[in-house]
RNA sequence: GGGCCCGUGGCUCAGCAUGGUUAGAGCGCACGGCUGAUAACCGUGAGGCCCUGGGUUCGAAUCCCAGCGGGCCCA
């Protein structure tokens, strides 16, 4: 026998509740056994984007998992068994930068002269593996439901790998390659950074237009006008470029000539005298040459040639259209002088400094030599104007340093080379929203250019590329056996995989010379982008890849446009020339009140952690799933999740209300079937809306729009569930004997609610597991161990869209008399003889006929009647003065007379079947027609109305002896009731009432004695004296009495 | 400069892919009510050029075009 349902705790104590219950699972192994349930189901794959170690989960992760862990409990319950390990991103900058501050290093070179690459590497391993079990826990208090006892996390070897198989494959395909380019740079972490890593901020900036003087002309003093926001750039200058189709203009200003295109004249000279001498197209100043105007600082650049060049990027939106270009500075330039020969002069050191070549600047750190060269440009006179921007420019996204543009020797993927492909593979990819997909991530893939994925650093998978120093031939390891195999030098043991130890393993060339490895790692969007397949140990493992691969589903933030949704198509086509997802969510961001983005720096971050100390993580996951659309951007505001707070507090309430009764009376829904039971609508109704919920949120959770789901489900419990069933059999519940008619009120309850909380499952697995627990696992005996191994399940067959609209429309006429009632001062608790609903509309009359007991008790009223007219109404006949003043002059106050005297609904009818009335006055007769007779209705006494959406009620408000006997026994009532609160009495403890009070009032209630002893359970109600437990005065209407109560034991 | 998204009462958002009576909630505000689910709850009311301007249509918050404002991404 299984314990019965017990009588729920009467307050909702969310952290305790969320405790047990994971505790509960844990020391069950639910999870295991939820995922054991389903292993030879079909099967979904589901892959995690792997957050990065930081140590602390934010908002968004916290968001980013309930999706992820809402949607596969879903997909569990709808019966897949799932593949939902959980991944962890480990390498890369940000560890570096916190491990480098714990230390006290200043800089990358520190790192190898303090404390060796081995210790380095050491302590940045054992800082992501602390923050991985510190996000572990965090995430668990979520409720979050991943296989956390065997994720992938890209450090491990086996996972390193698989990495190194996908950059073979690579290079087997060409798409490898090592060459100089025009790269951004961190100069504070001296590395290689990839489009993926770069920030961008407003910042100010210089901003200059530079003279560069022809170095033939005819007074010697015609420039060409070049605007620039580095100056730092120009030591490197090597050419110009003007677009060849553009107008260029020789522009004189007091006695010098200034060379620029013509658009931009005006917005250069605005205040000045200036006289245009001549205009050409740019393509005839092509070749001119000029003279470096820092010749003085930088020796160097007197070797150098220096000429205008045509470029088609030279644009006329800012700047004087003549395009100062340093090919070892900016990718345009760089292409430009590939194009045209031009040296790829570029005089910084890999830490921004200036190197030999810069002369003077030599030393100087780039950002800050930008003073000196406008000062000696000033002096030279070659400085046009000064200013400061404010621009966008792009900084380091993990060191917040701003980049600069460096040409360095890097290894690339030839991502231009498969783009083609990558599009095409997209094809195949579904997304929500669709716009995600075919819009911005489409977009983002037709502007790829290559990827540089060599870092300068020293925690990452090493590139497993090693050179021959002899030959300088290169070969890809792939997989640790070939390293093995072909590894003449160097240790192959522990972690030999990570720096510094594999950069001692040397393997022989077939010339004969010692290969040595690359010393650069790889970046760390290449480590999540193969995570579809180095999760699985593939290619050393086959089988579960086999089973497994592609992914089902994936869904991560908008921010992973240019992440890990491209990083793993790119990698996916190299490997297999396929998107390893089937069907991606891109996801929003959480903002903060004023919709900013949550920042350390703005002091505005929410962490989880607290919402879940003040709420709870049911709460939250609601709040998270049910604030917005997911793909829009989170605003979080507390007083949504207060809203939240309230909706299960209520839903509580509903539980408590349940559990109550059903302890009270044993109840066991299994001992029951239809045929003991009476059923009303209302309990049809209610099972039809909660089967309609459960299909309403299958729809919603299946297309992931999440907030579809728990819309509808706060409605259901409010609106439906709440301040609707529950009033409904409120009195049902109160009888106190084995009745059919009030175990089906229970039976119902019980099932509408255990479908609800089934179906809430997914999203707050604590509070349903909860109330499964007690209410389901208390009286089923062969019901699963929790809730979530539950089928997701609903019958189509139960939903009644007639009786739920029916239900509709009597709520309306339901609140309209309620309406009616407070206009007139009278209190529902007061029972009225007649209520007549009017309306027009069919739907309205068969609605009041079919679910007329419900508004009768409803709305107290002894009779109800529905009709298209109303009858009772008084009809009024006025004269219309407007037409009939001018016509009868002094005869219309006898009209008007007659009028208001006569029947005007008789006058109605008259008018109405023959288009005119006759008045005789005064031995005339006095046609009257249509517009002459106005009419106005008239409630008659005791009788008010109130309008609803598609009608009106009336109600009869005459207090007859009945009526005011009746009302006076529910005064009573409220009264005892009221005290028995007052004493705290059990829900099902008697009393002894006594009452003193008027013979007058006695007589009133006498008809009513057992109904009132009944409802407070009395076991006796006399109008005697009496001592008792607690006595009281109240006053009903003008009657004063007092009532005296006594427990019985 | 380009791509994408967003713009609905004071606030947070539905509704918009499929155009159709009077645009819905909740919070807040004002007023009222209820009292065995009650450290709750319920009702009523005020409050909307549905960003602006064009167009398509019998009909536009919804579809199309242009603009304005905000956000994200890129140049």
């Amino acid at each position: 026998m299984k314990m019965p349902i017990k009588e729920a705790k009467r307050s909702y104590d969310t952290k305790l509740i969320e405790k047990d219950i994971q505790k509960f699972w844990n020391e069950n192994s639910i999870y295991q056994k939820t995922d054991k349930l389903r292993e030879n189901s079909p099967k979904f794959s589901f892959l995690d984007g792997p957050p990065y170690c930081s140590g602390k989960i934010h908002l968004g992760t916290a968001w980013n998992k309930t999706i992820k862990d809402t949607f596969l409990r879903f997909k569990s319950m709808s019966g897949f068994n799932l593949r939902r390990q959980a991944g962890w991103d480990t390498h890369g900058l940000p560890i570096e930068h916190k491990v480098e501050g714990l230390l006290g290093l200043k800089s990358k070179k520190e790192i190898e002269t303090k404390i060796g690459i081995a210790n380095f590497v050491e302590k940045c391993k054992e800082f992501a593996i602390e923050n991985k079990a510190l996000m572990t826990e965090q995430f668990k208090m979520l409720g979050i439901w991943m296989d956390w006892d065997n994720p992938y996390v890209t450090f491990d070897t086996k996972y390193m790998e698989s990495c190194w198989w996908t950059l073979k494959k690579a290079n087997e395909k060409d798409l490898l390659i090592n060459d100089l380019r025009v790269i951004t740079w961190c100069p504070r972490c001296e590395t290689a950074l990839a489009l993926a890593e770069i920030d961008y901020e407003n910042k100010e900036d210089p901003s200059i237009y530079v003279k560069f003087p022809l170095k033939e002309s005819e007074n010697g003093n015609e420039y060409v006008l070049v605007w620039t926001t580095t100056p730092w750039t120009l030591p490197a200058n090597m050419a110009i470029c003007v677009h060849p189709d553009f107008d260029y203009a020789y522009v004189n200003v007091k006695s010098e000539v200034y060379i620029m295109a013509e658009a931009l004249v005006s917005s250069i000279f605005e205040d000045q005298d200036y006289e245009i001498i001549k205009t050409i197209k740019g393509s005839e100043l092509v070749g001119i040459e000029y003279q470096h105007p820092l010749v003085d600082e930088i020796p160097v650049q007197k070797e150098f040639e220096h000429k205008i060049l045509p470029g088609e990027h030279v644009t006329l939106t800012e700047g004087t259209g003549c395009v100062h270009t340093a090919p070892g500075h900016g990718p345009d330039d760089f292409d430009i002088g590939k194009k045209y020969g031009l040296p790829i002069f570029c005089p910084v050191d890999e830490a921004g400094l200036f190197k030999k070549e810069a002369g003077k600047y030599e030393g100087e750190f780039v950002k800050e030599a930008d003073p000196y060269i406008i000062t000696d440009l000033d002096v030279h006179g070659f400085l046009f104007k000064e200013d400061v921007i404010d621009h966008r420019y792009g900084f380091c996204w993990r060191c917040k340093t701003p980049i600069i543009y460096l040409a360095t020797q890097q290894w690339f993927l030839k991502v231009t080379d498969i783009k083609d492909k990558m599009l095409s593979e997209l094809d195949h990819v579904e997304w929500v929203p669709e716009w995600a997909g075919e819009s911005r991530f489409r977009n983002w893939v037709e502007n790829a250019r290559d990827w540089t994925i060599s870092r300068q650093r020293y925690w990452g998978i090493p590139i497993p590329i090693w050179r021959c120093e002899d030959c300088g031939e290169i070969t890809v390891i792939g997989s640790i056996d070939e390293l093995k195999e072909k590894a003449v030098k160097g240790t192959l043991e522990g972690d030999f995989i990570h720096r510094p130890y594999v950069d001692e393993i040397t393997i022989k060339c077939e010339c004969g010379g010692d290969m040595n490895r690359v010393p650069d790692v790889l970046d760390v969007w290449i480590d999540s982008g193969v995570a579809g397949w180095a999760a699985l140990h593939y290619p050393e493992e086959k089988e579960m890849f086999d089973e497994w691969f592609p992914y089902d589903f994936i869904t991560e933030g908008h921010d992973q446009t240019r992440g890990w949704f491209y990083s793993q198509l790119g990698c996916g086509v190299i490997s297999f020339d396929k998107a390893p997802y089937k069907k991606v969510l891109m996801h929003g961001f959480t903002l903060d009140e004023e919709g900013r983005k949550m920042s350390k720096s703005l002091g505005n971050v929410v962490a989880p952690d607290e919402v879940i100390e003040q709420y709870s993580a049911d709460i939250l996951r609601f709040y998270l799933l049910w604030g917005n659309k997911p793909w829009e951007d989170l605003k979080f505001t507390w007083d949504e999740i207060k809203n939240v707070q309230k909706m299960f507090n209520i839903l509580w309430n509903v539980y408590v209300f349940s559990t109550t009764y059903m302890t009270i009376d044993n109840f066991n829904p299994t001992l029951y079937t239809e045929k003991d039971l009476k059923l009303r609508d209302e309990d049809r109704w209610i099972t039809s809306r909660a089967n309609s919920l459960a299909k309403e949120v299958t729809e919603a959770l299946d297309s992931l729009y999440l907030h579809k789901a728990t819309r509808a489900i706060n409605h259901f419990i409010l609106e439906d569930l709440s301040r609707w069933y529950v009033r409904l059999i409120r009195g049902r519940t109160w009888v106190e004997k084995e009745d059919p008619d009030k175990l089906g009120a229970y039976f119902t309850l019980y099932n509408a609610l255990k479908l609800l909380i089934k179906t809430m499952a997914p999203i707050t697995p604590h509070i349903t597991e909860e109330i499964y627990q007690n209410l389901v696992k208390g009286v089923e005996e062969d019901a699963p161990e929790s809730i979530h191994m539950e089928d997701w399940e609903f019958n189509e067959d139960l939903i009644d869209t007639e009786l739920e609209e029916n239900m509709d429309i009597v709520r309306d006429i339901i609140e309209a008399c309620a309406r009616g009632r407070d206009v007139a001062r009278y209190k529902l608790r007061w029972p009225v003889s007649e209520i007549v609903v009017v309306s027009e509309d069919r739907k309205v009359l068969s609605a009041v006929e079919s679910l007329k007991a419900v508004i009768m008790e409803q709305a107290n009223t002894k009779e109800i009647i529905a009709t298209d007219e109303f009858e009772n109404l008084k009809i009024i006949a006025k004269p219309n003065l407007k037409t009939l003043g001018p016509r009868l002059r002094g005869d219309a106050p006898k009209v008007m007379k007659h009028l208001t005297e006569a029947d005007g609904s008789e006058i109605k009818a008259i008018l109405d079947a023959e288009g005119s009335y006759s008045v005789e006055v005064d031995d005339k007769t006095i046609e009257l027609g249509v517009d002459d007779i106005l009419f106005e209705t008239e409630l008659p006494e005791n009788l008010v109305s109130a309008d609803f959406d598609s009608g009106n009620v009336f109600i009869n408000t005459e207090v007859t002896k009945e009526i005011l006997s009746e009302a006076m026994s529910r005064e009573l009532i409220r009264r005892v009731q009221d005290m028995r609160k007052d004493l705290d009495l059990d829900v099902e403890a008697n009393i002894q009432v006594f009452v003193e009070c008027d013979e007058d009032f006695k007589e009133l209630v006498k008809p009513f004695f057992d109904f009132i002893s009944n409802e407070v359970r009395a076991e006796k109600l006399s109008f005697e004296a009496q001592e008792g437990d607690y006595t009281k005065d109240w006053k009903i209407e003008d009657e004063n009495l007092k009532i005296t109560i006594k427990k019985t034991e």
